[in-house]
DNA sequence: ACAATGACATAAG
DNA sequence: GCTTATGCCATTG
């Protein structure tokens, strides 16, 4: 277990319900700005019955990137979409949806 | 240390 | 907007 990994998943837990982010912004809040790909690789190895909301962690578009061919895109849609997540498109808005810290607060004010 | 892989991001055509 | 190419980081063989 790297601490980079620990990182991420402590980040990922921080994501409200009904909000999306994307790898990019999970690695800068993790501490690698770059590592995004190792974002995704990090949440690729969680379990099941991880209480790390990994299906709130979609690619800069908005888009699932998880495989389309495994079931995991399906039931990371129907997780989002029971939070209020609208998908436009395929896609989701993340003008409303997407999650940033500093949006979080202007919001909140 | 090197090469290859991956649930990515960004730039260029 | 889509397709390629390049860069980046973590992990594995």
């Amino acid at each position: 277990m790297s601490a980079f990994r620990s990182q991420v998943l402590r980040v990922v837990r921080r994501i409200p319900p009904g909000r999306v982010t994307n790898y990019g912004a999970v690695a800068a809040m993790a501490g690698k700005p770059r590592a995004a790909r190792g974002v995704g690789w990090a949440l690729s190895g969680l379990p099941e019955d991880t209480d790390v909301p990994w299906w709130r962690v979609v690619n800069r578009r908005g888009e699932i990137s998880t495989p389309r061919f495994n079931h995991l895109a399906r039931i990371q849609r129907a997780l989002l979409e029971d939070e209020g997540v609208e998908f436009r498109e395929g896609r989701i808005p993340l003008e409303r949806f997407g999650w940033d810290p500093d949006v979080e607060e202007l919001e909140g004010l």
